[in-house]
DNA sequence: GCCGGTCTGTCGCCTGCGCGACAATCGGCG
DNA sequence: CGCCGATTGTCGCGCAGGCGACAGACCGGC
C-alpha cells in the first residue's frame, strides 16, 4: 500500500502492521477520465482509496442540475457511510482525470475491523466528522449568501491546495469557475460576479483556469459568518472518554 | 429506565440487560418550558434521552433568522455526534413544554461501550444514518423548490404523527405554520401560500395549528422529485403513547 | 362570553440569483 | 502559429421567495 495512503487521516494514527493487514486486503482498480465509478442507488462494493487522479462526488437532479459534493485527491479515503451501514450509495462517483483507486471490499473491512474492535472509536470520530461537515454545509445554504459561500469554498480550496507564488497564495488546481459554482451549489455566472468583487476588494485574482488569494484576511472578512462554520468543520481530536 | 426509551431504534435490538447496566448510570433532568438545554458550541455532556416533553434543536444566524434541525419526541434518544467525537455541540437546543429528559454522561456511556464493543457496528449505522439524513437535506435544499420540500416534510410528519380522523390523516401535534417554515428553512407567508397550493390540489386540509392529510397520494404527488430523498427524510420515531 | 395572545390569509415590494445569449480570451495541440 | 474547445465577462430578463404590514379568525383561560 502506498504510505500516502495511510498518512492521511483515515488510518495515519493506526499502528502501521495493522494497516499493513488490511493493505494486503485491497485490489487496484483503474478508471479513464471521467469514467463512472458508482452511481447513487447502487449497492456499495468496499472502501476506496485514491492512488493517483481524482474522484468526484456528484449529486444531479433530473433536471440536469448538479452540485459537487466533494473532490477526493491523492490519499483520501472515500464511500465510508456504504461501508458502515450497507445500504446504497448517496452520490454519483466520477474519475476526473485517470484515475487509480485501492478498493477495499467491504466484507474484507469488516472481518478486519472484527479484529481490531479498538479501532472503532477511531471510525465513529471520521463519521461524526463527515456528519458535521454536512451540518455546516446545510446552514451554510441557509443562511449564508452567495458571496460568503464562494469566499469560505477559497479559503478552504486555499489551505488544501495553496502555494505561494509572486504575487499571493496561489490554488494549485485547476478551478474553472464552473466548478467553483457547482461547488457552492450556484450558477456560473453569479460565482464569476463575486469572484470579480473579491478581486475588486482585493482579496483575491482570478486568471484563466485559477486563482490566486492575495490576501487571506481580507477573504476572511468577505467569508464572513462563514467562519463561524468553519470552525465547526475543524475538530479537535478530542478524547473519547 | 422506563422502556419507552429502549423502546426506539438506539437501544430496542440491543439486549435487555445490557440496556439496564447503561441504564443504571443515567439521571434525570427536568427542563421548563422554553428553557435551553444546551447552544451551539458548548461542551457535550453526555446523551440525552426524552421522557416526556419535546427538545427542538435549532440552528440560527446571527441576523435572527432560524431553523428547526429536528424536534425530539419522547423515545428519542439525541446528542450522539458530540457523544462520539467529544467536539462541540452542533445546535441549539431548547424544550418545547415542560420537558423531562434522561442524561447518561459521556463517561459513563463510553466506559459501558467499552464493555460491550461488539454494539459498535449499531452505533455506527445510527452514524450513517444521520449522515444520509444531512446529505439529503442537503439535496432538498439545493434543487427542491420550497412546494416539494412542504409536501415531503408533510408526508414525514403524518407518518410520524398521523391519527385517522374524519376526513383524512390528521397530523396529531401542534403545527403552526411557522413551525413548519422553520423546518423546512422558509418565511412563514411562503409556506402559507403552499398550503393554500396543496389545499387547492385536494392533498391537504388546513385548519388552525393543525393539518389534516387528506390525500397522500395526491400529496405524494407534490413531493415529486422529493420521494427520491424520501427514504433520506428524518423520521422522528413516533412518539409512544 | 370576553380578552389577549396565537395563528392565518393576503398584498406588495424588493432582492438574490438562475439562466440564456453572446462576445471576447485563452491556451494546448496539431 | 493558427484553430478550436474551454473559459470568462457581461447584460438582461424573470421569478421564487424573503419580509413588512395588516386584518381577521381562532382559542383557551378567566
Amino acid at each position: 500500500m502506498p504510505h500516502r495512503l495511510v498518512r492521511n487521516e483515515w488510518f495515519a494514527e493506526l499502528p502501521p502492521e495493522v494497516v499493513e493487514q488490511l493493505a494486503q486486503r485491497a485490489h487496484r482498480r483503474k478508471l479513464a477520465d471521467g469514467q463512472m465509478l458508482y452511481a447513487r442507488g447502487d449497492a456499495p462494493q468496499g472502501l476506496y482509496g485514491v492512488v493517483s487522479g481524482r474522484v468526484e462526488l456528484r449529486a444531479s437532479a433530473p433536471d440536469g442540475r448538479e452540485i459537487v459534493a466533494t473532490v477526493h485527491e491523492p490519499g483520501n479515503w472515500f464511500g465510508e457511510v456504504s461501508l458502515f451501514d450497507g445500504a446504497q450509495r448517496v452520490h454519483d462517483a466520477f474519475a476526473d482525470g485517470a484515475t487509480e483507486l485501492l478498493v477495499i471490499p467491504t466484507a474484507d473491512f469488516h472481518r478486519w475491523l472484527a479484529t481490531h474492535p479498538e479501532l472503532y472509536p477511531h471510525f465513529t470520530r471520521m463519521l461524526c466528522r463527515k456528519l458535521r461537515l454536512a451540518l455546516g454545509v446545510v446552514e451554510a445554504l441557509v443562511f449564508l449568501p452567495l458571496s460568503a459561500r464562494v469566499a469560505a469554498r477559497l479559503l478552504t480550496l486555499a489551505e488544501a491546495y495553496g502555494r505561494p507564488s509572486a504575487d499571493g497564495l496561489l490554488i494549485d488546481r485547476h478551478l474553472p469557475q464552473d466548478l467553483l459554482a457547482r461547488m457552492v451549489a450556484a450558477g456560473r455566472q453569479a460565482v464569476s460576479r463575486e469572484l470579480k468583487a473579491l478581486e475588486a476588494a482585493g482579496a483575491i485574482r482570478v486568471a484563466y483556469g485559477k486563482v490566486v488569494v492575495t490576501d487571506m484576511d481580507r477573504l476572511r472578512e468577505q467569508a464572513g459568518d462563514a467562519l463561524r462554520l468553519a470552525a465547526l468543520q475543524d475538530i479537535p481530536a478530542a478524547p473519547q472518554r
